[in-house]
RNA sequence: GGGGAGAUACCGAAGUGGCCAAACGGGACGGACUGUAAAUCCGUUGGCACCGCCUUCAGAGGUUCGAAUCCUCUUCUCCCCA
C-alpha cells in the first residue's frame, strides 16, 4: 500500500472539512512522518448501530475518513455494538433504547451497507472492529479500573451534560461512562487520528487522555461541522429534514432543491467532492442553477450520474413546467365505489380518512387533474383498467386501477 | 433515608370539577406567492360510519350526575437536605 500523501498538499483540503483539529501541528507532523516512513495512519471512526438510517449528515465524518483512505491511510471503523446495547445518549436529549444483540447486529449490517456508499470496505483498505471484542472480555474489576480513569468533574464538563443539567434533564450513570468507553476504543485500536462530529470533541479528547496514560501517542482529534438539514435546522429524522443515503434519486433531488440558499455552501463543502474553487464557481450561478448543480452532484454520489440527469429532467418537468411525472405509481384496489376521502386513504395518499377529508376541504386534492373539494363524492374503481387519477399536494400522485391484472394498463 | 416539585397531544407549554378533543408557541401538512429556496399571508393539525359518535391529559383503582382537574396506590424524573 503506497501512500499518496503529499502532506503539504493534503493538509489544506482536510482543513477545509474540519470544525476542530487538536492539534493542527500534530496532524501535519503525522502526515509528514507517515509520508516519510510509508506507514499508514490509523484513522478511527466509531458508530453506534442504534438506528438504521444513515443520512448525509452522518456521512460527513465518514467522507473525511474516505479522504484519508484516498490518501492511502487506514480507516478503522469501530462498530459500537457494546455501547449500543446500553443505549446511545450521544448528544441526544431523548435517550435511545437499549437494544438486543440481534437488533444491534441487524443494524450493524445495514450500516455497513450504507457506509459502503462512502467508504471502500475491502479488508485491506479498511479495518472493521466491534468494541464488544474488548468490552466483552472485561470483567467487573476491569470495568471499575476503567472507571477509575475518569473523574466526575471532568466528565461533567461535557457540553451535552452541562446543557441537560441546566435544563434539569436526567443524566444516567452509564452515560458518564460512555466517553471513557469511546476513549478506551482508541487505546485498543491504537488510533493515530479520530474523526467525529463536532459534538464529539469531548469524547475524542478522552481518547487522547487514555492513550497517553497507557503509553501511547495521543490521537489527533478531528471533528467535522454539523451539516444542517434541508430546512436549516439540525439534520434529524425526527424533524423530517434529513436526506437518507438510501433516498431514491428523485426524492433526493427534490429534497436538495428545497434547501434554503445559505445552506448551499456547507452542502457543497461537506457533502460533495468538489474542490473549493469548483464549489465557488457553482455558487456564483443563479441560486436555482447552483442548487441544481448541487443536487446532481449528490444524486450522482448516492446513485450515478445518469440517475442524476434523469432526476433533474423529471424535476424540471414536474415542478417547473407543472406537468405530470413520467411515471405514475399505480395502486391496485378492489373494485367498487367509495367516497373520495376513503379512496385517498386506501390509496395510501393520506394516513387517515380524517386527514384525507381535511386535504380535500383545503383544496389540496385533484381528481383527474381537477381540484375536487367534495370529500364524499363517490368514485368508482373498475374491476380492471384505470380508475381515477389522484393527486395530493404537489408531490403525491397515484393512478388508481382495478385489481384484475390480466388487463395491462 | 427525609422533604418538596413534577409527568398534558409530534415538541414546548397553559389548564386545578362541567363552557376541554384540551389555550398559546414551534413543527408538520394544505393553499396563495415563488427559484417545490427563504420571507410573508390564509387555513388545518386525535379517530371514525363526521351536523353525531368513540378514544385521549404517566399507569391502575376510587369519589362524583360529571374528572386532565379531587382521593389512593404504582412507575418515572427533577430539586433540596442527610
Amino acid at each position: 500500500m503506497s501512500l499518496k500523501t503529499d502532506p503539504l498538499q493534503a493538509f489544506p483540503e482536510l482543513r477545509r472539512l474540519a470544525s476542530d483539529i487538536v492539534s493542527e501541528a500534530e496532524l501535519q507532523q503525522r502526515l509528514e512522518k507517515a509520508a516519510a516512513s510509508g506507514k499508514r495512519l490509523r484513522v478511527k471512526f466509531g458508530i453506534d448501530p442504534t438506528f438504521t438510517d444513515v443520512h448525509v449528515g452522518h456521512a460527513v465524518p465518514i467522507r473525511v475518513l474516505r479522504r484519508f483512505q484516498d490518501l492511502g491511510h487506514l480507516p478503522v471503523l469501530i462498530l459500537g455494538d457494546a455501547t449500543a446495547r446500553l443505549g446511545d445518549p450521544t448528544g441526544r436529549n431523548d435517550q435511545r433504547p437499549a437494544l438486543s444483540k440481534e437488533e444491534v447486529e441487524a443494524n450493524a449490517a445495514t450500516y455497513l451497507e450504507q457506509i459502503g456508499k462512502v467508504l471502500r470496505l475491502d479488508p485491506d483498505l479498511c479495518e472493521i472492529r466491534r468494541n464488544s471484542e474488548w468490552f466483552g472480555q472485561m470483567d467487573f474489576f476491569d470495568g471499575l479500573r476503567l472507571l477509575s480513569e475518569g473523574t466526575i468533574a471532568r466528565l461533567l464538563e461535557r457540553d451535552d451534560f452541562q446543557n441537560r443539567m441546566a435544563k434539569s434533564l436526567p443524566i444516567h450513570l452509564h452515560e458518564l461512562v460512555y466517553p471513557l468507553m469511546q476513549g478506551w476504543d482508541s487505546v485498543q485500536v491504537q488510533a493515530d487520528i479520530e474523526i467525529g462530529g463536532n459534538d464529539q470533541l469531548f469524547n475524542l479528547h478522552m481518547g487522547r487522555l487514555l492513550q497517553e496514560r497507557h503509553g501511547q501517542r495521543p490521537q489527533v482529534c478531528f471533528t467535522t461541522p454539523l451539516l444542517l438539514g434541508t430546512d436549516g435546522r439540525k439534520m434529524s429524522k425526527s424533524y423530517g429534514n434529513h436526506l437518507p443515503l438510501t433516498a431514491g434519486a428523485e426524492d433526493a433531488f427534490g429534497k436538495i432543491m428545497s434547501l434554503d440558499d445559505p445552506s448551499m455552501e456547507p452542502w457543497f463543502r461537506l457533502a460533495t467532492d468538489l474542490s473549493e474553487e469548483q464549489s465557488r464557481a457553482r455558487l456564483e450561478l443563479h441560486p436555482r442553477q447552483a442548487k441544481v448543480a448541487l443536487a446532481k452532484e449528490i444524486v450522482a454520489w448516492l446513485h450515478d450520474s445518469e440517475a442524476a440527469d434523469r432526476a433533474a429532467e423529471e424535476f424540471e418537468r414536474r415542478f417547473r413546467r407543472r406537468e405530470l411525472p413520467s411515471e405514475i405509481p399505480q395502486i391496485r384496489l378492489p373494485a367498487g365505489e367509495r367516497p373520495l376521502a376513503n379512496l385517498l386513504k386506501e390509496a395510501g395518499l393520506a394516513t387517515t380518512t380524517s386527514e384525507a377529508r381535511r386535504l380535500v376541504r383545503q383544496g389540496g386534492v385533484k381528481v383527474d387533474g381537477q381540484v375536487e373539494k367534495n370529500e364524499i363524492r363517490p368514485l368508482a374503481v373498475p374491476a380492471s383498467g384505470n380508475g381515477p387519477l389522484l393527486q395530493v399536494g404537489k408531490r403525491k400522485i397515484a393512478q388508481v386501477c382495478g385489481e384484475d391484472e390480466s388487463d395491462l394498463d
